[in-house]
Order: C-alpha cells, then structure tokens, then sequence
DNA sequence: AGGGCTATGTAACAACCGGTAACGGCGCTG
DNA sequence: CAGCGCCGTTACCGGTTGTTACATAGCCCT
C-alpha cells in the first residue's frame, strides 16, 4: 500500500503538532487540521485513508462532526478523547467511530491502534479477505453465527450449550430439508472412535433434539419449527432469512 | 508464522528430554513421543510440521514406522540414529525420510536441519524471525513483546506474570486456532518428558488460563478472547494485528 | 376398532469436562 | 528470617452430554 494519509484534527495546535510528528516519523503522511473546514478541504482535495479526530474541538463539538462525516464518507475515524469514561467511548462508536482512544495517550497503543484500523479498512475493500459474519432469522428468532448467539422472539437472549448450538446450525443450514440422525450425527461430529452406527451413537440426537425442542419451541409437545419426521429423521421447517453483514 | 511443531520421537526418555528442550529454546514447539501410539495421537488431533524419528525403537522398528507414516500423511521426516553407516542412510531416504543425522549430532547440525526441511516444506521459518520484536494488537489491546508490556484498551499497563506473558504470546501467534493443553504446556515447556499425559500436567493450564482471563477479559466469565474449545482446549479468538519493528 | 410392533419423547443417571478457590512449595528480596 | 509473589496441585462444584429405561405415539394388519 502506499503511504497512508492521515487527518490529524485537533484544535490544539501543540498537539496537532506532536501527533503529527509522530505519525511522519513512522511512514505516515500526517495532514493536520485544526477546524471542519479544515477537514472538508482535505476530504475534498483528496484521498484521506484515516481520520484522527479529537472529541472536543474549541467550538465544534467532536461526537456531531464524527457522525456527519460517517454519514457522507467512508472514511475510518479513529476518536481521541482526554475524557476515558467507558460512557464516552460508546458515544464514539455510536456515532460511527472505529476506534477510540484516549488522552493522553501512548505512542505504541496509538500506533497499533492506527495500523489496525488502516490494515481493517484495506481488508473489507479486497474480497479475498472478506470474513462475513451471517445472521439468521427464523419465526422471530435471531441466531447470530459468529457469536453463537441466540435471541427470542422477545430479545431475550437463550442460551444454549455448544451442542444445542451446533445442531441449530446445522439445521439453519438445511431448512425444509429432512435429515437423518445419522447426517445430523456426522454434522456434529458425534460418531466417537468405533464408527457406530447412528444406531450405537444410539438416543442421543434424540435427547439432543429435545433439548434444544426445550429452548427454543414455545410448546415443545407440539413443535413448530424442529419437526420430526417420523422413519426419516428431523426437520427444520422454518423459513429462513439470512443477513451477510 | 506459526511456530512450528515437532514431534519428537524416541524411546529413550533422556534423549526426548534434551532434544525437546533444545528445540523449545530455539523456539519451536516440541511434542515428546516415545512410541508411536503417541505418534498417532498427535497426528490425528493436529498440525505436525516435522516429525524426528529415532530410527531404533525399542521394540518397533523406525524406519517402517517411517515408512508407515509416509504412505499416510504429508508430514516432512527426519530420520535419526545411532548408526551413520551410509547404508543406513540411505535406507532411511528409500522410506521416505527428508532427511538424515547421526546421533550423537551437535545441535546447530540439527537446527539447521530442521530449518531447512521446515522452510521447504514451505513452513514458517519463525525458528529465524523468532527474535524479532513485534507489537501486536487485538480488540483494542496492545503487546509489546519485546518489552513484555500490555496495554489494555484504556491504554493501562497490565502487569502479567512470567507465565502469563507466556501463555499469551503462544495464543497470539497462532489466533484462531485451538491449541490443545498439550500443546500449550509444550510451547510454554512446562513438562519436560516424563511421558506424562496432558492430564498429568494436569489442570496447570486451566488454572494458567484462568488467571490469564482474569487480567485481559472484560468479564472472565464470559470470555471473549481466551475461549475454551471443549474437548480440545483453547482458543485465542481475536483478530490479532502484527506489526514488526 | 384393536392388537402388536416400532419409532420417538424424555426423565433420570452417570461420566466427563472445565472453572476456580484454596493450599503449599519455591525463589526472591529486604 | 519474614514477607511476598508466582505457580502447580488438589478438591469441589456446576454444567454438559451420552446412555438407559420406560412411557407414549404412530402405523400396519386383521
């Protein structure tokens, strides 16, 4: 890649000038800004890969700025902050900050804390490194897959063990399409060490289809979406919408 | 950059000893095996990248174990023996073997190698680069792993023991990739060989990790970093962005 | 409809696994 | 020597998961 540009707002000008000074001095192309204006000249004239903005700007107030130029650009906005309440910190990822970090602060952390936004923002714009996070949603279910989360209907988050889990995926994946046990044992890998057969693995997708039934089936005796079909296997007969994000 | 793995394979309990120990200095990752019971085990539950294969063991024969392994997997072999008779070396090429030393070898022989069979096989050669410092970052986190300093995402010093630091830098080198407790005791040498099963070891590592958790997640409990693989081990389970200096 | 067979649901149990508090040994420092 | 921090061991607890046994439901046949 080629030398980062980065906007270096701040109203201080002594700090503008150190931070901008160090940035140079490890291979960056520091741009200092002291006002919006400022900054809007810059993102204008040319590219700007990152910016560092500070939340408290004499006048302007930090946070507004952040989120409006979220709102027009996409361009990774790192926070800084003399105030490090966690609070804060939110407010900066809320109004669409990548990082935050705080006042004053230690050359090292703001120097890893840049190259991983930077090296973030080159990854999401080449395909290959693309690592897409899939949300499912299923009768007002919501079943994160890279957090193993699962909501209800209601938001409540449910818990389910790593088993109840996997065999959630695996039936997300395969909606409306019945699978045996002995497909839904390979899937989680149950089979153990002897190649049993489904038969040996035996009751236990059974049992761990009731399980998961408990959790996640509003009547359990009378299941909606985790059906049984009877000589078959189970299926998941729930329509399924998924979300890359 | 991963550090590379090695089993190393001999029935003489001393000989495991000071070559694993010998290797773990030079910074790779040295997994004892007396017989090739243990072989296997390694074998099936993960990534070897070089085997150092005694050609005599006690009852078994090396160099059909050789053979065996050859005909399996694709895992890079180095032949070791008593015996430096040409014709035994070459028996050892005929089986398989990328290569061939004579014990007693002197150990920058057999460094060298090991780098040479790792680095064509086309594996890291962090067995090199191993010295050089690096700053990584995950989730706001900063290692300094020269100095052995943490930051968390506040930007406050966290004073990790020896340990710790340990447990840590073995994480950050292979993120995303479960390690077994084996493993990690292997990389933090905490054994030596006494032919003891990870069970033996016991729940050092356990506690290690929990110790580890208690200082670098937000809420232990629910760790977000550190996970627990179960049945298998840990996982360190951040994005983790090096920067070389 | 009813008998008999098989498939499925599930409660109870036991084995296993991982988290962790507590303890004690060890080495270092003052 | 006392105090302190580090670290492996142990024991206990709680959660997970496969097994078993028994109850029930579904299906086929007469």
């Amino acid at each position: 890649m080629t030398i980062p540009r980065i906007l270096v707002v701040d109203d201080d000008q002594d700090v503008r000038q150190m931070v901008t000074q160090f940035l140079r001095q490890n291979g960056a192309m520091a741009l200092p800004a002291g006002t919006e204006a400022d900054v809007r000249k810059h993102l204008d004239g040319g590219r700007v890969d990152l910016i560092l903005l500070d939340v408290m700007l004499g006048d302007e107030n930090g946070l507004e700025i952040c989120a409006r130029l979220r709102s027009e650009q996409d361009v990774p906005i790192i926070m800084v902050s003399a105030l490090s309440a966690d609070h804060q910190r939110m407010e900066g990822y809320e109004v669409g900050a990548d990082d935050y970090i705080a006042k004053p602060f230690n050359p090292d952390l703001l120097l890893a804390r840049v190259k991983a936004v930077l090296s973030r923002a080159r990854r999401s714009s080449s395909l290959v490194h693309r690592r897409n996070t899939k949300t499912f949603e299923f009768h007002g279910w919501v079943y994160n897959a890279k957090r193993g989360e699962v909501l209800s209907p209601a938001g409540i988050q449910v818990t389910l063990s790593r088993r109840e889990l996997a065999l959630l995926q695996t039936l997300v994946a395969n909606p409306h399409i019945p699978l045996t046990r002995e497909e839904i044992a390979a899937a989680l890998d149950v089979t153990g060490d002897t190649g049993q057969t489904a038969d040996a693995t035996g009751r236990a997708i059974d049992v761990l289809v009731g399980r998961l039934r408990s959790k996640i089936e509003k009547n359990p005796k009378d299941p909606q979406i985790l059906r049984t079909e009877r000589g078959v296997g189970y299926v998941f007969s729930a329509d399924v919408t998924v979300q890359d994000q």
